[in-house]
RNA sequence: GGGUGGUUAGCUCAGCUGGUAGAGCAUCGCCCUUACAAGGCGAGGGUCACAGGUUCAAUCCCUGUACCACCCA
């Protein structure tokens, strides 16, 4: 019976931490390639002061070179151990008591959970209810009387210590609920699978698989003194009843006057939240809310709770909620994924750095005093203090400007691309204020010349369109359709990129200029007027409705005035932007005719200031300008825009020539082939002209050798599609045209030098 | 080790199904022009990480390498 060692001894050494564990040993772990021990693998061995026989085995866990190469396992006590127990099927043999001391009687459990009878449970009397550390005592000396204690050797190791408590902590077998996960995952797997379910953006689905298809049992049971008890009452014999309550567990089960005490535990926080979507609707009950708000559309959440919460949302909902014809109800149709707001060097923002942005701060602003108070004060590690006040007086030596939330959440909308992370950048969050500025600045632009005025607010028709009206009407269609595009495929960035362009570049930069000489000529067309007082009011009202999910309350302010003079009722007991239709584009409002004869008005506009900014022309200086080579269609833009030019330019006047000939000395600047003509007599020397012509030269002339090579390799002219090779004709020929006609002024420059 | 995303102007980021690049801020000029100086007008700035491949054509598609970030083990 006892074995023998290829030494001779009939006795095996093990070394351990805790010698009192060693009351719950199950067995003998030796490394199986380990000569030593190889004729003992499969026998047993008997366990000191319990006289109990264990199994000696092989397992890779016992390493060879460490120590005796022998282990002792004790699988109730033990992570390790209790792996090991798991491969090998040891039983397991709890000797802990709740309050760690040694139990009166040890409970046995089977490697699969199962009671176990067979094992003699029975302690030695004398440890019977001792503290644990006074049992570890009493074993090794007990041992040492035995003669069975080899050495006692110190030790450097770590030892877990409880947060609260401040004593060692001991691993400890109890019984726990578990939910059979795997069961819930296959309807929940297949959800998405089959796109009843949506990712945004979709590579998440990967990650929501993986989690899926590896699910392990759920323990629900959690020791902590938050969330719901489990509703499971335990008889003194310890059968377990399930039920909403005490009162419904005895009548379920017919019990009338025994004891039941309730599982101390609580439901793991995540299991209580799976039930959300649901149990926020009135479930168990079938509310009319539930009807209608289940599933819901989107559920926004960060990628690093989509185990915790969402995967359990759709199994539990699944399992819980059916449809109409008995199907499991997904509880959301999409889920979009956000990502994580870090700082400006891309680290999570934490309080222990110092590095935290709170969004009211962005919002309301906060004085560099308050701030280091809030970044420093009440720290876990009060050393980290002085560094993190430093870097923070470095970073905000202002404190931080108040920003507004529109700006602020106009902000994330433009720093939010498909679910990356967002290193927060407060510059970009100023420029974005600004913006917000630009808006309401436009917005007294127009009620200045609106209020009190015919806007058609009655719906008259008595009015005329501009060009200008019709271009940024036809523009905002544009602006519309490529908003409500983004938004609908969750692209909040080029949503705020479409607007920001729409509402600056367009709207304020060119109509809003475009409107003064209409609204400020004393002898203009009343109907012209009315026209674009009209225009002015409905777009910019129309901007709102479109920007107020990205920018709510200015939009708001501004609507409940703009909004009557667009012709809307308001309702006298309070009406609000947010009851409003968002704009839907129409594409019988967009004109490309008025598009391109702007296009043609701002080019022209654009080649004089450009010849002014370059020249360093003062812009009070209001310049005669002459124009040459046009054709018709020059010209009659020319005619009916001449106001436009004059005024956005500031201009002089404006000559047209028939003959190109009859122009004086001039700077030139091109739109097609119409050359813009801006004398140079007493404003522009002649070698800053040259310097200005030859830059345009250089740069016409690069373009040019890049496409004559391009359409010069008969590959590209063969193979290209037709349409292609055409339109590189045609811009080959317009940057031939341009060459010549700048060079052509260049020599006459040069030669009237 | 397995997986995902990233590398584009000084900084933070766009760039839709291939036709050689954009924004904000920063920089440099000129302007207090009756919505806005937190503004207007103009300008400069990028061998699109690297190496191959496919293609008439690659920032974009494919392969590999380097580096960064995250998830899982």
């Amino acid at each position: 019976m006892a074995p023998l060692t290829n030494d001779g001894k009939d006795y095996l050494v093990v070394a351990t931490t805790r010698p009192e564990t060693m009351l719950g040993d199950t067995g003998v772990a030796v490394n199986p390639k380990d000569p030593r021990y190889k004729s003992l693998i499969g026998q047993f061995i008997q366990l000191p002061l319990l006289g109990r026989l264990i199994p000696i085995f092989s397992d890779d866990y016992a390493a060879m070179d460490k120590g005796t190469g022998c282990v002792k396992i004790t699988p109730a006590h033990d992570f390790n151990d209790y792996e090991v127990g798991q491969r090998q099927k040891l039983p397991m043999i709890n000797i802990l008591t709740t309050n760690a001391d040694i139990r009166e009687t040890a409970e046995c459990v089977n490697s699969d959970g199962s009671d176990n009878s067979d094992i003699d449970g029975t302690l030695p009397e004398k440890y019977r209810g001792m503290e644990r550390f006074a049992a570890r005592r009493e074993i090794v000396s007990d041992f040492d009387a035995l003669g069975l204690l080899e050495s006692v050797q110190e030790n450097d190791m770590t030892v877990p210590y409880g947060d609260r408590g401040g004593v060692v902590i001991e691993p400890l077998l109890t019984n726990q609920w578990y939910v059979d996960a795997k069961a819930l995952a296959g309807p929940a797997i297949a959800a998405v699978e089959d796109g009843r379910i949506k990712f945004v953006p979709q590579q998440y689905e990967n990650m929501y698989f993986s989690w899926m298809r590896n699910i392990q049992d759920w323990c629900i049971s959690r020791q902590l003194w938050w969330g719901h008890q489990i509703p499971a009452w335990y008889d003194t014999a310890g059968k377990a009843y399930v039920g909403y309550s005490e009162d419904a567990v005895r009548e379920k089960y017919n019990l009338d006057d025994i004891t039941l005490t309730q599982d101390q535990d609580v439901l793991d926080t995540w299991f209580s939240s799976a039930l959300w979507t649901f149990g926020t609707q009135g479930w168990p009950e079938q509310t009319e809310r539930l009807k209608i708000f289940h599933p819901t559309d989107v559920l926004v959440t960060g990628f690093d709770i989509i185990f915790f919460w969402v995967a359990r949302m759709v199994m539990m909902s699944m399992h819980l909620i059916k449809d109409k014809n008995g199907q499991p109800e997904v509880p959301f149709k999409t889920v979009y994924v956000t990502g994580l707001i870090r700082d400006e060097q891309g680290q999570k923002m934490s309080k222990s750095k110092g590095n935290v942005l709170d969004p009211l701060d962005m919002i309301d602003g906060i004085n560099l005093e308050t701030l280091l108070e809030k970044r420093t004060g009440n720290m876990m590690q009060p050393q980290q203090a002085a560094k993190i006040a430093s870097r923070t007086r470095k970073q905000f030596p202002e404190g931080i400007e108040p920003h507004g939330s529109d700006a602020l959440r106009f902000t994330l909308c433009a720093l939010t691309s498909t679910g990356r992370d967002i290193n927060w950048d407060m510059k970009r969050l100023e420029g974005y204020r600004n913006f917000c500025n630009k808006i309401w600045n436009a917005s007294r632009y127009v009620l200045m010349n609106a209020e009190n005025q015919d806007c058609g607010q009655d719906h008259s028709t008595d009015y005329q369109l501009t060009l200008a009206d019709r271009w940024i009407i036809s523009r905002l269609q544009v602006a519309e359709k490529d908003v409500t595009v983004a938004i609908n495929g969750y692209r909040f960035d080029l949503a705020a990129q479409a607007l920001y362009d729409f509402v600056w570049n367009e709207y304020c930069d060119w109509y809003l200029e475009l409107s003064k000489p209409v609204l400020w000529d004393e002898n203009g067309d009343p109907t012209l007027q009315k026209g674009t007082r009209r225009t002015l009011v409905r777009v910019l009202e129309a901007i709102l409705r479109l920007a107020h999910p990205m920018l709510p309350f200015i939009t708001e302010e501004i609507w409940q005035n703009i909004a009557p003079l667009a012709g809307i009722q308001l309702n006298p007991d309070g009406d609000t932007i947010m009851l409003q239709p968002f704009p839907v584009a129409d594409s019988s409002q967009m004109d490309a005719d008025a598009d391109a004869d702007i296009e043609w008005v701002k080019n022209v506009i654009v080649g004089v200031r450009n010849v002014r900014g370059e020249m360093n022309i003062s812009p009070a200086k209001a310049l005669p300008i002459y124009m040459a080579r046009g054709d018709a269609t020059d010209k009659r833009r020319l005619e009916q825009n001449r106001q436009f030019v004059s005024k956005l330019a500031s201009l002089e006047s404006i000559t047209w020539l028939d003959d190109p000939a009859d122009a004086p000395l001039c700077a030139t600047t091109l739109t097609g082939d119409l050359e813009i003509l801006v004398p140079m007599a007493g404003l522009i020397d002649v070698a800053a002209e040259l310097v200005r012509l030859d830059r345009e030269i250089n740069k016409i002339d690069l373009e040019l050798n890049k496409l004559r090579g391009k359409l010069s390799n008969a590959k590209f002219a063969d193979n290209a599609p037709a349409e292609v090779v055409a339109k590189e004709r045609l811009k080959l020929a317009e940057f031939e045209g341009s060459l010549a006609q700048l060079q052509d002024k260049r020599c006459t420059i040069a030669e009237l030098a």
